[in-house]
RNA sequence: GCCCGGGUGGCGAAAUAGGUAGACGCAAGGGACUUAAAAUCCCUCGGGAAUAACCUCCCGUGCCGGUUCGACUCCGGCCCCGGGCACCA
């Protein structure tokens, strides 16, 4: 062997050297070029990169790149979404203060995404803890304040009563406090909120508008959007001035409301409670409820009659309200009427605490339907109230809107399941609030000439409470109004809300005098986005909320932020998500220093496709390594592949001209699997090129071939293809080379294979001229002589030709039927 | 509980618009090379029937049913696994 074999961690290094010096990922706005930007969701910064990370900062460098090789001007940024709980968790754990913790994590991450070789510019690195980041936050936080889009309002948290603290859901276990293991209680306190139902029309109707996004996603935004046409309904409470509002879509149902259903945390319960001692005793069961709807949903379904009534809006009738530990507070108005009869969790809790059931609409066929045993949910023909009898559902929605609106009580309206955004935490890592309480003058936005309100980043946490209400120099402060003596709000903002707008800041990092310019104009919308399908409702809705804000404060002209979106499956190992707990980690640091990053990232994307889960498999890397052995020694025996080597292909031996079409047949499945991004067998097909060329000997196959494999395979492996594609003299930088295009003359072909199929089953095949017409071919396929002992005594009904694939013959038998 | 996905050989997977099920790879088995091993190369590889060997035939894409000349692909019902459910990110 003449030439040396292949070692990974030299020529990465050297490769990696080599862009750092060219300077190859540097973007600029260039208004003459198509731009593309290439964004993956910026990781957490955790520590270590795990496979997760791997997957899908591999996947989004794939895309960059290919997209480069096509020419376009492409935008990579990465950053760190560097405030949020762990961060406080390990400050707390380790005695160190959280911003020295993050600040190291990310100085570790950053040299592995270096290590992967990924495509990133990096003058345009964000941390979202950096004060020159937040500042814009809150000055867009400001600004929205502004616009009478934040409102402060009571809100539900988990609390823990021991350590003083609220609690994420995820800190809850089994109803309990993870560090304390207290029983959480249900606490109210005073929160900001966004006003992102504003904009809940918008945001369904744009889901249209979102081709390039996977459909799933754009049905379940769609579902937690959850638009309904419906009506609000009042009820009088009898012997008291207090209104009870419930929205319902089954106007068709008021007629067979049997009772109502509040919220135990609701104002008129509570009003009860003082001197009914079973309903207080009942109020202090819920407080211990957890806010996570996924626990109320599944909770048995209790209540207590509150010994009120409301009154019936037609007949009058005395309804008894009834608190119910499903009802919610904080959506809607806390309040629902309930129809036994015809709404099944309804019929269940009247079922178990004996309450009437009254029927109001039967099927519509006519048949008899049993109400002792369940509900009758459909729409279907109403006996009731008198004004409606013998109407559709429909029609009775219709006649009662009309006929009860004149009166104030009932009103069209248009609900959504969607709830305004809740921001305020009550943590130390995170954005601070800019607002300011006043004695006087109340809530008061941070004057914009004083931002940032700069996080206190010296601390070491001694408690899991948030320091910041103990620390004068940050509580202190003046009103900007009337400048008084005032305190800061010590709450910080949910994460999410970084993560948000960071796409458009990456556009403009380093302007110091605004949060966006032109810059962010040119690079979005995101053409690609990728990330997990963890995000697909919350930090998806949330970012194109911003957009759509952000654009009505001219801060940018498009309507969406992501234009095509990727959702990458987990790595599992054993099938089982990697966690320590399990003890199936995979490091990709081990894994790099074995094998190389290029391996690495080949094994990742040739084991699945993106979309779904991937299973790990140590003996699979081992199984990529090898094809970039086997590739790496091909290549260096074909060194002296002359560059000027041509063939008039059109005369050339058939054999050979066959072997140019099977290259460029699959050259043509590469192409369209870059495009429909199923990279997995793009990869495939890169080793079926290997291996047809390592059975050739023509050097013109070679010498085309080899320029094919290598650009294909850029993306995914690219040190290794840029230093092969250098030694064969192919040119200096893969990078600047353009894509490989399909010949469509190395496609042509004067025969084609048909397959053969008698009633749908495969019996054969056959060879015919390319220009064969339909009738021809039915003509010689009846005569094909495998085929006779199917045909024997059977009439032939028809025949299916469907062209260059398949032909099948249909036999009779339709005679006797 | 509600919303959204997924289920194909021993394993990861492929099948581009309803038209050859299992490409490509991993593991396994056999062979070549070697004193030996590793590495490398060659062959076999869904299950079954039949055969000296071919030809050939039957079954097979989670389960049950349907549409179709033809279904991994479309429709209805079910089972199992995963993601999300508003304070993990």
């Amino acid at each position: 062997m003449s030439h040396p074999s292949y070692d990974a961690s030299t020529i990465e290094s050297k490769v990696q050297q080599y862009w750092q010096k060219e300077q190859s990922f540097k973007t600029t706005e260039d208004p003459t070029r198509e731009k593309f930007y290439c964004l993956t969701m910026f990781p957490y910064p955790s520590g270590q990169l795990h496979m997760g990370h791997v997957r899908n900062y591999t996947l989004g460098d794939v895309i960059a790149r290919y997209q480069r090789m096509l020419g376009k001007n492409v935008l990579q940024p990465i950053g760190w979404d560097a405030f949020g709980l762990p961060a406080e968790n390990a400050a707390l754990k380790h005695q160190v203060a959280a911003s020295t913790w993050t600040k190291q994590n990310i100085d570790h991450m950053r040299l592995q995404f270096e290590q992967l070789g990924m495509a990133y510019d990096w003058d345009r690195e964000i941390a979202t803890c950096d004060p020159e980041y937040y500042r814009w936050e809150q000055w867009l936080f400001i600004q929205l304040f502004k616009r009478g889009l934040v409102y402060k309002k009571k809100s539900v948290v988990n609390w823990d009563p021991v350590d003083q603290t609220v609690l994420a859901n995820e800190q809850v276990i089994d109803g309990r406090g993870w560090r304390s293991d207290a029983l959480i209680e249900r606490k109210e306190i005073a929160q900001w909120f966004l006003k992102i139902t504003d904009y809940a029309e918008e945001l369904l109707c744009d889901l249209d508008k979102l081709s390039g996004w996977p459909q799933e996603v754009r049905t379940m935004q769609q579902h937690w959007i959850g638009r309904s046409e419906g009506a609000e309904i009042q009820f009088k409470v009898e012997n008291s001035t207090e209104t009870l509002t419930v929205f319902s879509t089954r106007l068709d149902t008021l007629a067979g409301v049997t009772y109502l259903a509040i919220a135990a945390a609701h104002p008129l319960a509570t009003a009860v409670a003082k001197d009914n001692a079973a309903v207080k005793t009942f109020q202090k069961e819920c407080a211990h409820l957890q806010v996570a709807e996924a626990q109320l949903a599944t909770i048995e379904k209790k209540g207590i009659f509150s010994g009120l009534y409301a009154l019936h809006p037609i007949s009058g009738e005395r309804l008894p309200i009834w608190l119910a530990n499903f009802v919610i507070m904080d959506y809607g108005s806390g309040a629902v009427m309930s129809v036994p009869a015809h709404d099944q969790r309804d019929f269940e809790f009247a079922q178990k605490y004996d309450l009437t059931i009254h029927p109001v609409i039967q099927p519509k066929d006519g048949s008899d339907w049993d109400f002792k045993k369940q509900a009758f949910t459909a729409y279907g023909m109403v006996t009731a109230p008198s004004s409606c009898v013998g109407l559709s559902s429909e029609q009775a929605i219709n006649q009662l809107l009309t006929e009860l609106n004149p009166a104030g009580k009932v009103l069209a309206k248009i609900h959504y399941r969607l709830r305004d955004w809740g921001i305020s935490r009550q943590r130390y890592w995170g954005t601070p609030i800019p607002m300011i309480n006043c004695p006087h003058c109340g809530s008061v936005p941070v004057a914009e000439k004083d931002l940032p309100v700069i996080l206190p980043t010296n601390i070491t946490l001694t408690k899991p409470q948030s320091p910041l209400k103990d620390l004068p120099e940050f509580l202190n402060t003046t009103c900007p109004q009337c400048h008084a003596p005032a305190q800061r709000e010590t709450d910080t903002f949910d994460t999410f809300v970084e993560s948000s707008w960071y796409y458009a800041r990456y556009a403009s990092y380093n302007q110091h005098n605004a949060m966006l310019d032109d810059r962010a104009n040119y690079w979005t919308p995101v053409d690609q986005y990728v990330g997990g399908i963890e995000h697909a409702i919350l930090h998806l809705l949330y970012a194109r909320f911003f957009h759509k804000v952000m654009r009505d404060l001219g801060l940018l002209h498009s309507d969406e932020p992501f234009t095509r979106l990727l959702t990458q499956g987990m790595v599992l190992k054993d099938g089982a998500k990697m966690s320590k707990s399990k003890g199936n980690i995979v490091d990709p640091k081990t894994l790099m220093e074995k094998y190389g990053a290029d391996t690495v990232r080949l094994f990742i994307i040739f084991a699945a496709p993106p979309v779904t889960s991937l299973e790990w498999s140590d003996s699979g890397v081992a199984g990529s390594n090898r094809f970039l052995y086997r590739l790496w020694d091909y290549c260096l025996q074909q060194k002296n592949i002359s560059n000027e080597k041509t063939i008039d292909w059109q005369n050339a031996d058939k054999v050979l001209q066959g072997k140019r079409r099977e290259l460029h047949l699959i050259l043509q499945q590469i192409n369209h699997d870059y495009e429909r991004q199923q990279f997995n067998t793009v990869v495939s097909g890169a080793m079926k090129i290997l291996n047809l060329l390592e059975k050739e000997k023509e050097v013109a196959l070679l010498h085309e071939g080899l320029s094919i494999i290598l650009r294909v395979l850029a993306p995914i492996v690219p040190h290794i293809a840029h230093v092969l594609w250098q030694n064969l003299g192919y040119g200096n930088d893969i990078l600047q080379s353009s894509w490989p295009k399909v010949s469509p003359e190395a496609l042509t072909s004067d025969e084609m294979e048909l397959m053969i199929q008698i009633n749908g089953k495969l019996r054969g095949n056959i060879n015919v001229p390319s220009d064969s017409t339909e009738a021809h071919i039915k003509e010689v396929v009846v005569k094909q002589p495998g085929l006779q002992h199917h045909l024997k005594g059977q009439s032939i009904k028809k025949i299916i030709y469907i062209p260059r694939r398949i032909i099948n013959i249909v036999l009779g038998a339709s005679d006797e039927t």
